[in-house]
DNA sequence: TAGATTGTTAATCGATTAACAATC
DNA sequence: TAGATTGTTAATCGATTAACAATC
């Protein structure tokens, strides 16, 4: 039973400390302090020993951490560890992307099949996922106890294909359609949104250039 | 010249007031109170009233603001309505989404070329974009007065291309990789990052069941 | 005019940073 | 032991919300 109480500005940086401590890992170092670790992210010493200590204590007074076990609880934190099935939907580019790039592993995913409207798609593999006619969704998730879906449709299909998610009781919903879909319900949906990011950007390259 | 105080997270709204502004327009709604923007897109009044305070005075006491007249000022805001040169490097996966699926004209991005390593790529083209010859990205940048890199190479390659593009003297990177590649520069950098975003995702999808 | 709603200032709330006793 | 670094509490800083005079 964790805090909900957890700001998400902490939750958002955890994805970053544990990459950073992979890394590390990968490069045969053994331990780390905040300090250190601060450094190479660009975060406080401060702020990495607050927000981990939401959740534990995993450091040694004169020590610090230690890089293999720290990986290991934050990567327990964030629910990495602990399996969840998933469906892809809309299997354009972005699917496709996702499919053959993406490793759902790494994320404690598993991705059961993908769902499409396209006729000539339906019944072929990508990267070894199978396209399911997206009629059968619901029943899909339903029998098959699905709770993530990641939403890849076309931006005009994007609410009507939610609304039939959420009726199906998924839990949660990774949405790339650019729109916005967490309207009503109180369901998850975590957002990659490639306008919102760019018009980010161009604020930024514009301002300085004045 | 703007003020360069305004935070990050007022910045990061304005993206949504300007999709909801377009969705308003295009069903014909021609004016809207800060209430009910509020109420649309889960912020409150005050906070939309606050945020457009920091760049001017666009709406009308007693009135609201204009659905149409606002949206091209947010848009001004943004830097959408100035173009900036860009170019994609690497056209695996998602390099090939963002080049037939993003529409870069709306966000105020002319997007010039492509680049990828792979010989049988180069010289193609995709959705009217022709695939170049990395090995000529330094010198095309320069050539071309090129602001905005998109970057899309595989992990392996991240770090190193963002060197180079730096080198060449880009103002902004947007950055598809999953490696954070912000390091010594001051340079401009936005992220979209899949890893971190799905993280996020299982960690709130995880704490629910517990 | 009366009602509505802005732009802005002040109050509140929350997040980050600094400091330090505890301790490896 | 002495030095280093944690976990945590308190202080600071910044962002959000509430309130209201101005005014359309």
């Amino acid at each position: 039973m964790k805090k909900s109480n957890i700001s998400n500005n902490t939750i958002r940086r955890l994805p970053r400390y544990l990459r950073k401590l992979d890394e590390l890992g990968k490069k045969g170092v053994m331990r780390v302090s905040s300090q250190e670790l601060g450094n190479q992210l660009g975060f406080t010493a401060s702020q990495i020993r607050q927000d981990l200590s939401y959740f534990g204590e995993f450091g040694q007074q004169g020590y610090g951490y230690n890089v293999n076990s720290l990986r290991e609880q934050v990567a327990e934190i964030l629910g990495l560890t602990c399996e969840n099935a998933a469906i892809l939907v809309g299997c354009g580019n972005i699917g496709k992307a996702l499919l053959c790039n993406f490793t759902f592993s790494e994320c404690g995913v598993a991705l059961k099949c993908a769902f499409d409207t396209d006729k000539s798609k339906i019944g072929t593999h990508i990267n070894g996922i199978e396209i399911k006619n997206s009629e059968e969704i619901l029943e899909y998730i339903v029998e098959n106890g699905v709770n993530i879906a990641i939403l890849c449709v076309p931006q005009e299909a994007a609410r009507s294909v939610a609304d039939m998610l959420r009726a199906s009781g998924i839990s949660a919903i990774w949405n790339f359609t650019n729109v916005d879909i967490s309207e009503p319900h109180e369901n998850m949906v975590e957002n990659i949104n490639f306008f919102d990011s760019l018009a980010v950007l161009k604020y930024y390259v514009t301002e300085t250039k004045k």
